[in-house]
DNA sequence: AAAACGTGGCT
DNA sequence: TAGCCAAGTTT
């Protein structure tokens, strides 16, 4: 593929862009300038790994709430870790925090990609990419979608993640020095509307004339990636505990690093830094079992016992807080143990219904 | 450099 | 359904 080529390809999707891009909150409006430098942020930092249907409501949320990076600079701690929860990837929402607060001291965000890049949470891509769709700047932005895109077009057979400089070197040969930003966009929407991971529209594809992959009959076998290892599973336990008289719930904040770090939490036994967990509860107990729930993090499973305690006498609890059970949607419980919370709700039904 | 780090949707 | 996958970063 020569010069010319890779010039007419960025021509081919920006103009499939003018016609097709998705309508997404963080994008500027049509005819309006550029977009909002904090909305671009937050809004790449929230779809790191992340599926855009996932991030809409979040984001709808956070600049509800905190209109500027300024007023997110300004939030609590605990606050923003509340609203983040659900969202996953919690070490995100610690460095958004970090990422805020040093923008506010500089006065605005940095406005070059390297600039960026020196900033808590942002990596190579959301540095190109901030710099590329809020500041226009050239860069070369290279996320799962153009991985597959670019896999594809040039037809690039080496595995993944040992193919990532090819990958980056096309990229980078096909990015046009004017509308970075809309083009980075345009392949982004064509991944994840048209050269999808399974099942490519070809016949809507606005570069599929010059699509090495299409050519030779299966494009869906590329990109080809490394087989990946099996989850172990790992039995935990964690700890309804129960003051009655005031219906509450007693809840934990995990340590600020790790699995989870940063959250509100039921007190649990330690899976998370162990193969599995001890057994061992943060009171004599007794206490009753509730069944058990089951999710499935990055590297592992988990198998989480729920144990139950309603009692008066709390001795050894530590650090930790008194929590209205009514208002337990409103802790910021991360899902894993937004399911055992559930859990002990619903088995409370049930020992009402069975009386 | 390999492993840690969440979650929900799709097939 | 069990596995694959998503707008990756940090250590």
């Amino acid at each position: 593929m020569d010069a010319s080529s890779d010039t007419a390809i960025a021509a081919l999707l920006l103009d499939w862009y003018d016609v097709h891009a998705r309508d997404l909150p963080w994008r500027a409006l049509p005819g309006s300038s550029s977009p909002d430098p904090y909305r671009v942020w937050l809004s790449e930092v929230m779809l790191q790994q992340t599926t855009v249907a996932a991030v809409k409501d979040y984001f709808a949320a956070f600049t509800t709430r905190w209109s500027t990076v300024e007023a997110l600079a300004a939030a609590a701690d605990e606050e923003v870790m509340a609203a983040w929860a659900g969202l996953g990837y919690y070490a995100r929402a610690r460095n958004l925090m970090a990422c805020a607060r040093e923008v506010a001291r500089l006065g605005r965000f940095p406005d070059t990609e390297e600039g960026l890049r020196a900033l808590p949470g942002l990596g190579a891509y959301t540095a190109a990419a901030v710099a590329a769709i809020a500041f226009g700047r050239r860069a070369v932005v290279v996320d799962a979608n153009v991985e597959r895109v670019v896999s594809r077009l040039f037809a690039i057979e080496e595995p993944l993640p040992g193919s990532r400089p090819a990958i980056r070197a096309k990229a980078d040969a096909i990015t046009p020095d004017a509308r970075a930003g809309d083009f980075a966009q345009a392949m982004m929407d064509l991944g994840a509307t048209v050269c999808t991971s399974r099942n490519p529209r070809c016949l809507l594809c606005p570069i599929a004339a010059p699509c090495k992959a299409r050519r030779m009959g299966d494009p869906a076998r590329l990109p080809v990636k490394a087989p990946k290892k099996a989850k172990a599973v790992r039995q935990g336990r964690a700890f309804w505990i129960e003051r009655e008289e005031t219906s509450e719930v007693w809840l934990v904040r995990r340590p600020g690093s790790g699995m989870l770090g940063g959250m509100r939490a039921l007190p649990d036994d330690g899976w998370a830094a162990r193969a599995d967990g001890s057994g061992n509860g943060p009171l004599a107990g007794p206490w009753e079992s509730a069944g058990k729930v089951g999710h499935v993090f990055t590297h592992f499973a988990l198998e989480l016992n729920l144990s139950v305690y309603l009692g008066d006498r709390f001795d050894g609890l530590g650090e930790g807080e008194w929590w209205p059970i009514d208002r337990i949607d409103e802790a910021g419980l991360p899902t894993l143990f937004a399911k055992a919370a559930r859990l002990a709700l619903a088995m409370a039904v049930d020992e009402k219904e069975d009386a």
